[in-house]
DNA sequence: TAATCGTGGGC
DNA sequence: TGCCCAAGATT
């Protein structure tokens, strides 16, 4: 029995009987409709945890090659709690948000140590564990495990603020808050693993961000925008502010066939990846000097050679204005460190680089 | 609360 | 071409 009416949220007022309806019809429709999507192919909660982990702000069609090569890689919660962080990371390479994958594995290594490798299955438990919040929470206890708690993704914030016409600003978490209670009130009771996936499988396919196609819908005579043509002007989300612009000086090292590269901090940024030392570019002074304020901190005395190429990349809040040199080491060379390499130009792709030095990569391997 | 944290696809 | 955005979490 439900402890309480959405009526009372103050974000929508639904009976039982619409919410009883809404329930059928998307369980109806999702049989028929859904996607065959390979994490759907398995009740292993290690699997489709990943799967949620990875399509956090991530398109199906880029996460499936992703999931396969990884689950092909580290098949089991031991498989993954033990590899080197290194591997895991240049599994993850070109996906973006990488302190998922430090998370997941760091999270994997807790299942193992305090559950006994097996997944918890509370909300509190599986909640407490790094990169897991609420929608991933949710989804994977009620995929995994059919428990009924809402799975609240951006799909579902969609769907609900039409479906409801709902006007408030999904950005703030307070007004997803909200819609997390109004999604477990519409729970089919013990139906939560198939109704979840229904309200994000019609978000993707169907109540799409721009011209929905309200015509394919289950729920378009229940639809309130539907009903005011307000479908296309919900949700209502806050605006985001432009990318920062950032100009930086690259140096790219060679000697004989090797060059150095460097491996970015652990936290911020590209966290854990490699890259060609950078600096941000102090406008005061010549990119020459900003070249050696850069290589003197590294311990490498250079002689800059000639200028290689400019690449320009954009992040969510930042855009890379990356400018790269060669250089000419003055020996002796810099020792190796955990954090500084001499690699063979040829085996630069056994570790995991930013897209924006992958574009380098890719010169000068044209180049040599 | 508002920032931070990536990337590739679609229009 | 530039901009929006996609199965969010963390601080």
């Amino acid at each position: 029995m439900k402890k309480r009416l959405a009526a009372n949220t103050k974000i929508a007022d639904v009976s039982y009987q619409e919410a009883a309806l809404i329930g059928q019809r998307l369980l109806t429709w999702y049989e028929e409709k859904k996607r065959d999507l390979p994490w759907r192919r398995t009740r292993d909660p290690y699997k489709i945890w990943v799967s949620e982990v990875m399509l956090q702000q991530t398109r199906v069609e880029t996460v499936i090659p992703y999931w396969e090569r990884f689950i092909d890689k580290f098949p089991t919660i031991q498989a993954l709690a033990h590899a080197p962080e290194e591997e895991v990371l240049k599994a993850w390479e070109g996906l973006g948000y990488y302190s998922r994958a430090r998370n997941l594995q760091a999270a994997v290594r807790e299942v193992e140590e305090r559950y006994g490798g097996q997944v918890p299955d509370t909300l509190e438990e599986i909640s407490s564990l790094p990169g897991v919040g609420s929608y991933t929470a949710g989804a994977v206890l009620s995929i995994a495990y059919d428990v009924d708690v809402p799975a609240v993704d951006g799909n579902v914030l969609r769907v609900l603020a039409r479906l409801f016409l709902i006007e408030q600003d999904i950005m703030k978490q307070r007004v997803r808050k909200r819609f997390e209670e109004l999604a477990e009130f519409l729970i089919p009771p013990g139906r939560a693993a198939s109704f979840n996936q229904a309200l994000m499988e019609l978000g993707a396919t169907v109540c799409i961000p721009k011209v929905p196609r309200c015509p394919q819908c289950p729920l378009q005579s229940l639809c309130r925008a539907y009903a005011e043509g307000m479908q296309e002007e919900l949700p209502v989300k806050g605006k985001k502010k432009p990318p920062r612009p950032v100009d930086l000086v690259t140096g790219i090292v060679r000697s004989g066939d090797r060059v150095l590269i460097v491996k970015r901090p652990l936290q911020g940024l590209l966290a854990g990846m490699w890259e060609f030392p950078s600096l941000e570019i102090n406008e005061r002074v010549t990119i020459e000097e900003n070249l050696q304020s850069l290589f003197d901190r590294l311990g490498q005395r250079i002689e800059v050679e000639t200028f290689f190429a400019k690449v320009e990349h954009t992040f969510s809040h930042i855009h890379w204005n990356l400018h790269a040199y060669l250089c000419k080491p003055i020996l002796p060379l810099v020792p190796e460190t955990e954090e500084m390499r001499w690699v063979n130009v040829y085996e630069l792709h056994q570790y995991a680089f930013p897209v924006a030095h992958t574009k380098l990569i890719q010169a000068l391997n044209g180049m040599v």
